[in-house]
DNA sequence: TATAATAATGATAACAATTATCATTATTGT
DNA sequence: ACAATAATGATAATTGTTATCATTATTATA
């Protein structure tokens, strides 16, 4: 039950680099199709593959809601979303609530440890509303 | 195109008082499994049917986080919720953040129009922290 | 109460996003 | 160069959910 020892590849690192990149947060199937031209022979399974692998590394993180596709996000600084729920844009928001605070009175209610919270705001974006 | 008026159905006050009944946010196939024996001639389809509806006029609302499946909250009123990463149990958490004031500072920063926003805790709980 | 209009349903096929499989290819330490 | 093994491509399988459609139940009205 040795460590796996990670192999370098080119493909994980175009995922890596268009990640940090864009601030869109992209589903995989955008990653791929754009990366596709450059790399033809590129698989959409090692998209998947990659981005869940980097995701249980830390290296990335993702930004999912219901009923739509995962979206994955290069910045893993603590931030909050916002998701207009017309168009489906998810812009990130820099505001972050006081963790230590928050997530002390969460443990105290309920016992266990809490790790992070996150905060989610949902309406109709600037371009949205304007329609 | 004249409105669809809803009839009366039994199967529907089951999934109603079901959820109204019970704060661990259950899953479709919970709900349909649980009404089956009472109701054994019920299908999941009419469950997730219902439930969608519901969700739909705001009756009730759903916690659903990537990779699990959707899960039914009956309480509409606002509040956060705590998860336990461990075990998947989701915990109500009457704890709720100031809206007006949060969900302006979020409005000026997007232009757009806030309308609510979610606030989630994740952790361990209790039980699973102490094994 | 019979009837007609239509909402609700059950069974199951279809769907979409993701994950697993496995033979092949690429990377790396020796 | 070689051996060990990580990474990959193609695609099958999986999973949760939604769509389809013929049948049944509810309801307003004659």
């Amino acid at each position: 039950m040795s460590e796996k020892v990670r192999k370098y590849s080119r493909k994980r690192e175009a995922i890596r680099t268009i990640l940090a990149s864009t601030k869109s947060h992209p589903t995989a199937e955008w990653i791929f199709s754009t990366l596709k031209p450059d790399l033809p022979d590129l698989s959409l399974a090692t998209v998947y593959r990659n981005l869940s692998e980097m995701k249980e590394n830390g290296e990335i993180q993702s930004v999912a809601f219901w009923g739509g596709k995962e979206r994955f996000d290069g910045n893993v600084e603590k931030h909050s979303h916002f998701v207009c729920d017309k168009c489906g844009r998810i812009d990130d928001f820099d505001f972050i609530l006081h963790d230590k605070e928050l997530d002390g009175v969460a443990q105290s209610h309920f016992g266990g440890r809490i790790d992070f919270h996150t905060l989610v705001f949902h309406g109709t974006c600037c371009e949205c509303v304007s329609e």
